[in-house]
DNA sequence: GTTGACAATGATACTGAGTCTCAATATCTT
DNA sequence: AAGATATTGAGACTCAGTATCATTGTCAAC
């Protein structure tokens, strides 16, 4: 289902690293095919682990080098949780936004977006004399209580 | 100005050992004193080096074991800003709440609280199937901006 | 096809924030 | 003053990420 997505995401990244006269090696692709395999978010040890799997050879130097360009490109968003401890996020393209939900108890990860809350963000910020450059929601929550509700709307859980 | 309050917190916090009958010791004083004696929000690790200018023989391994008594006395709060980044907030008491735009120009911190985005993020958990557990709203924002525009409010930066 | 400039690589040492361990020391109750 | 035990500092360790550098691989020009 995503494939399609996925697929023209990869060739655009091959394009990009033409246009930046960089080279397009195994190590690469394997990466590359890793990160548009999978919808998933991943860390930067994740995304070794996985290509690995692909290309042994891949190195955790590599990694940590191919995974700005990723961000640069544009079609991979990095989300920074912290000094120090980074999960990207795949599917920019398709939903770009920066406000996630992680489900303490699933490890979910949901993304949503909000022209209210967008909104009410500037509207603080300009009120205590701030231009928003950037905003980051973290909602932590918990899909076990809602199911005992049967309010839960989340599948394969 | 922020000395009464801050004597009370430390107070109440040497009452919070005494109940768990631990023990009050030169270091746990010296760093006691520190946290109490500033309104800055810091991490561990600057509460290391102030905390040694009041008593050298401080170690960073007694840093660490009493930040979590403090956060536990619900007198600091901490902010998790990602896996193994803290911050910590040591006037809990008088801004009870999490969402915080930290200035990229002067690195100042500020904390508001909005009921309106409260009850819009349960709006949203609530939609999505989640039940709102913890939630941490951070805006990077600028305030040079809002000098060029002659809006900003914010004094001393 | 070869060549060669230089981009890209992996191994490894390093950093910074934080945790864990353990023998030595300090507190506080009696 | 004594003793049970809470607390300590030093230092080894973890984990995510960065930096270095000699070696290897790519690809454009010939």
């Amino acid at each position: 289902m995503a494939e399609p997505d996925r697929n023209a995401a990869k060739e655009k990244f091959l394009g990009f690293l033409e246009e930046k006269n960089l080279r397009i090696t195994a190590q690469r692709r394997a990466i590359v095919d890793t990160v548009f395999g999978t919808d998933q978010h991943f860390t930067a040890e994740q995304l070794l682990e996985w290509a690995r799997e692909k290309d042994s050879s891949v190195s955790r130097a590599t990694v940590y080098r191919t995974l700005p360009l990723l961000t640069e490109s544009g079609l991979v968003h990095e989300m920074d949780f912290g000094k120090d401890y980074k999960i990207y996020d795949p599917n920019y393209a398709d939903h770009p936004n920066h406000n996630h939900i992680i489900c303490d108890d699933c490890d979910k990860i949901v993304e949503f977006e909000s022209d209210r809350l967008d909104q009410l963000e500037n509207e603080i910020s300009t009120g205590l004399g701030f231009k928003v450059k950037s905003q980051q929601l973290r909602i932590n929550a918990s899909c076990e209580e809602m199911k005992r509700l049967g309010e839960c709307k989340n599948k394969g859980n």
